[in-house]
DNA sequence: TCAAATCCCATTGACCCCCATCATTTCCCA
DNA sequence: TGGGAAATGATGGGGGTCAATGGGATTTGA
């Protein structure tokens, strides 16, 4: 369960876009066949993510103060725009208008890898942010101080293959 | 669990290329049957690692704040830009065109490992840098300070097999 | 009743499986 | 210890399969 990598796909006339089989491989275990994604709140991007993500963003807003501006701002901008979008018959959704608008994107659709989530571009916008980012990675001489392999979830270490562990 | 030495195998006229036998063998505990690949920030060379690797940098990127500059970053330019490579029957990988050229790799490709993770060069342009390296290190007389023995990860030392410990 | 969403099927081209060959290394035995 | 046989890893290439895409047909729902 993990989105890496960069994949480009087309957007066809009828609004609908082929989500990566790699993807898709990563959300096989959920119940939900198909997708979540909003508005960016920092990029002109989408955020995707799988229904479990969605209610893990849900639970970490319920510890906020209840009646927060921080609390309000963020359930809005993410639970109040977010779509759920289930995959046709051969993997795709239909990306809303609203969404396309606000991300700028045109008939190519760039699906970025980013971890435990992702994001939606148009690669023309992205190309560009993605080569200053790594600009500045190595200007700040960022490095990334690991987690110790021990306190990793189960299923992301090494070991005798998990025989589909039957929670 | 280590990749050592260099290792120099053919990029045929299909893009592939056979990962050292010795690798594999590093990586045949792990759940994905393949290697994953990013440019590299300093180098003109590719970063290589394994699938539970990857994991554990996204696990450290979540860690940080969701929204820090720094994590975004980091997350465009590893996880956005990484290659997941699985092996075919023969143990090769089909090598990117965006990698192969980032690399200026030709007709040969140097695996080079690097302890938990590898490298891959275009061997001539590796070879000179190696050289290079080895005389800074020798001239600044450079001593690593060894961990002790018993801060190791179980499985890294040696003693009766660990016969699969049950935990 | 019309528009939009879903289903279904066709096409295509990249990727993956399979097998054949070649080069080394390892092993065995004289 | 030398030489030959067998095993293993690396390389080359053909062809089938499946993911991505396009578009028509059918259903849903406003």
């Amino acid at each position: 369960m993990l989105f890496t990598g960069t994949h480009i796909h087309k957007l066809d006339r009828k609004g609908r876009v082929s989500v990566p089989k790699r993807f898709r491989a990563a959300l096989d275990q959920e119940q939900f066949a198909g997708i979540y994604l909003y508005q960016s709140h920092k990029e002109s991007a989408l955020e995707g993510c799988s229904h479990s993500h969605m209610e893990r963003i849900a639970a970490s807003l319920d510890e906020l103060d209840m009646f927060s501006d921080e609390a309000d701002d963020l359930a809005d901008t993410i639970l109040g725009s977010s779509h759920m979008l289930p995959y046709d018959g051969e993997g795709r959704i239909i990306l809303p208008a609203e969404l396309i608008e606000f991300a700028h994107i045109e008939d190519q659709v760039a699906f970025v890898g980013r971890g435990r989530t992702f994001r939606l571009w148009n690669p023309d916008i992205f190309k560009p942010l993605q080569d200053a980012s790594r600009t500045r990675t190595l200007n700040r001489g960022a490095t990334l101080k690991l987690k110790p392999m021990a306190e990793l979830p189960q299923g992301a270490r090494p070991g005798a293959p998990t025989e589909e562990d039957a929670s």
